[in-house]
DNA sequence: TATTCATTGGCATCTTATGCCAATTTTATC
DNA sequence: GATAAAATTGGCATAAGATGCCAATGAATA
């Protein structure tokens, strides 16, 4: 974990890209007061630093024909090492799966699950999910409606800057 | 919501932008197999759509000084229509909630909070999430370890195609 | 205040984005 | 199955952007 000072123009190119990652280095250049140069720079080095770990289009669910986000709680037993990483393993290979963490808590891992409909999740669940190793109590909660949704990380401002 | 027939060609140019939505258009052209002017007329006609709602750079939690993940379970009193919208807008708002949805089951809302730290979390808990109108129950749930993350959206093959 | 190190801006060159049009393919209809 | 209409593709020319290089500017240190 190389540890990365960054300045406030890295937090502006951050928060820019953050926002939108098409950005053209001129435009983002511009936005954070800097010339195409150095500032193409700086955005390198914040993806070499692996600070920027990628970047991504985000679809719209129900245009794509996945109308159901589910929210899965899971239970496994005590886990050995290797069960444990048998049952991760698995988890990351499920496309249907968007995500998924280890929490503490009621379930030990919470996973975001994407289908096209009930009849989908259903499949999923019985055919996918309660056949995972090592799984003793599955917990569904469905979303009924998006809030919020790849809101930007709250970048805070360096140390001795107000706001 | 006009309903968008995705062919073949259009999944593979979404799965490609999932994935690297920095691809040139030359790049993105090649591996989906059309010439770069088709290619990026796609690509405009999905953006218009709404199929794509964005791009943004995904990035490093820890390394942007995020280091605790909370997933956040809340219950609020029988909504009425006008405190109900008062809570949700004033979630949205909250930049330290990354996502928040409406779900069945235990909690009424699911919310994803990021912050610096068990410190952090607690001015946030105490000080924002507590003294939202309508909050009757609250229920964390830290995340101890990322599993998966940023999966991108299982495209379903167009029907009547196998795989 | 002098010196060194880091960062910035501007420039030249190469790559990419984009709009336009003819050619090809697909779909629908007779 | 043949023909016509509609949609989509490729290629080309031009405008815009990305990138590497170098001198100039600014900041930190002694």
């Amino acid at each position: 974990m190389p540890m990365y000072r960054l300045d406030t123009i890295d937090r502006r190119i951050l928060a820019a890209l953050q926002r939108d990652a098409r950005l053209s280095n001129v435009q983002l250049a511009e936005e954070v007061n800097l010339s195409p140069s150095p500032c193409l720079r700086r955005v390198r080095q914040l993806e070499a630093a692996g600070l920027i770990r990628g970047y991504h289009a985000e679809l719209d669910r129900g245009g794509a024909g996945l109308g159901l986000t589910v929210f899965v709680g899971i239970k496994v037993e005590r886990h050995h090492e290797a069960e444990a990483n048998a049952f991760r393993e698995a988890v990351v290979a499920l496309p249907e799966v968007v995500s998924a963490h280890l929490v503490s808590g009621e379930s030990d891992f919470l996973l975001q699950v994407v289908v096209a409909d009930l009849a989908d999740y259903e499949r999923f669940l019985t055919g996918t999910l309660l056949r995972l190793p090592g799984v003793s109590d599955i917990r569904s909660n469905f979303a009924i409606q998006t809030v919020k949704e790849y809101g930007p990380l709250p970048l805070t401002r360096p140390e001795g800057e107000g706001r």
